[in-house]
DNA sequence: ATTATGACCGAAG
DNA sequence: GCTTCGGCCATAA
């Protein structure tokens, strides 16, 4: 497991339940908000060894993004957390989001 | 070292 | 809204 993707992972467990956070917002607290790309690319890595919320990662857009259990189960998590969505796309995102305090 | 790939993003049509 | 394209970056080969 790289440096990089031990770094995601921890930002990403730190995602409440019921929030949010983008792949670009965790890209900035990364240290370059270009690094969105690279942080959809290491976490379908380690899913299967660490357990962490990786259905709270979300597009910039609203839209759901994939999920290696497929979109469905994450649509069906995010909703089991209060989280609302409508076609695809995060019902209202900016109360959902999660800034890390 | 070089190339290709992907859970992304923004601009443009 | 949608699609297409170019640009990003870490990784794997």
């Amino acid at each position: 497991m790289t440096e990089f993707e031990k770094n995601v992972f921890n930002l990403v467990k730190k995602i409440p339940k019921g929030k949010v956070a983008t792949y670009q917002i965790l890209a900035k607290k990364l240290g370059n908000i270009k690094l969105a790309r690279a942080v959809g690319n290491a976490l379908p890595k380690n899913s299967h060894f660490i357990i962490i919320p990786c259905h709270r990662v979300v597009k910039t857009s609203g839209k759901v993004g994939n999920y290696v259990l497929g979109v469905a189960k994450k649509i069906k998590l995010l909703h089991n957390e209060g989280i609302r969505i409508k076609r695809g796309k995060i019902a209202d995102l900016a109360k959902c989001l999660y800034y890390f305090n």
